[in-house]
DNA sequence: ATCATGTGTAATAATTATATTACACATGAT
DNA sequence: ATCATGTGTAATATAATTATTACACATGAT
């Protein structure tokens, strides 16, 4: 969590921003778990469980790898990265001050249309 | 942010998730500002501001209070809060045990009915 | 061939969060 | 009385997130 953008720290607060993907983040702290098989535990449906982990993969939380298992099925894998993430009112002015305010956007840049 | 329900830090992390809330912590730690100053620093309707700053409120990460100009108005002034938060998967993962699976949800407890 | 299991995703519905508009009320200065 | 400033909030519109449903495809076992 050192030098990133005020985006990928977005990311990181909007992913610990649902009871599911806290969910998520404890039950794979535990050990690693399958889409199938952890949508079993949660209880949710794997639709549900992918947009979650989305969103948990954008912010880097966690990470997926592909597993031939022994039945020759092709199973995805998802574990926890370790993360360390402080925050205090400082280091939230030092991210805030790249983000700009409506006046300051231009994302379409036609200033020096000619 | 210590003996916290897992309610309590997911309004938390739902506070730090929108750009503006990152910015309105960042405006306020460089001092105290009265609502109308900061929805105008901020070039948004108050309305608006009220809503992103109760949410900062319910975090704990702001808090208000009111005062008499000296031309006698009364002024609601926020400033933030210190707070020090420290996330990692294993604190998670504590955090994510307190909060039920739809199965161990009863929210309405009619099991006993007789 | 059919079943049980795994993968992935498109389309839609439902719910929340965000944003806007339009009010009401108070104060001191003009 | 009217203006400029401050407060607060209800009602509504818009946008984003969350959740569901319904598919398609692959593998190994029966």
């Amino acid at each position: 969590m050192n030098n990133r953008s005020a985006e990928d720290y977005l990311r990181v607060y909007s992913g610990l921003s649902h009871p599911i993907r806290l969910k998520i983040v404890g039950i794979l702290w535990e050990g690693r778990r399958y889409v199938s098989e952890l949508a079993k535990i949660l209880e949710i449906s794997r639709p549900l469980l992918y947009m979650h982990l989305k969103k948990l993969e954008d912010a880097e939380m966690v990470k997926s790898s592909y597993e031939i298992s022994e039945t020759g099925k092709s199973m995805k894998y998802y574990e926890v990265n370790d993360f360390i993430i402080l925050i205090t009112p400082p280091m939230i002015a030092e991210i805030a001050k790249t983000i700009p305010l409506p006046s300051e956007e231009n994302s379409t840049d036609n200033s020096t249309d000619g």
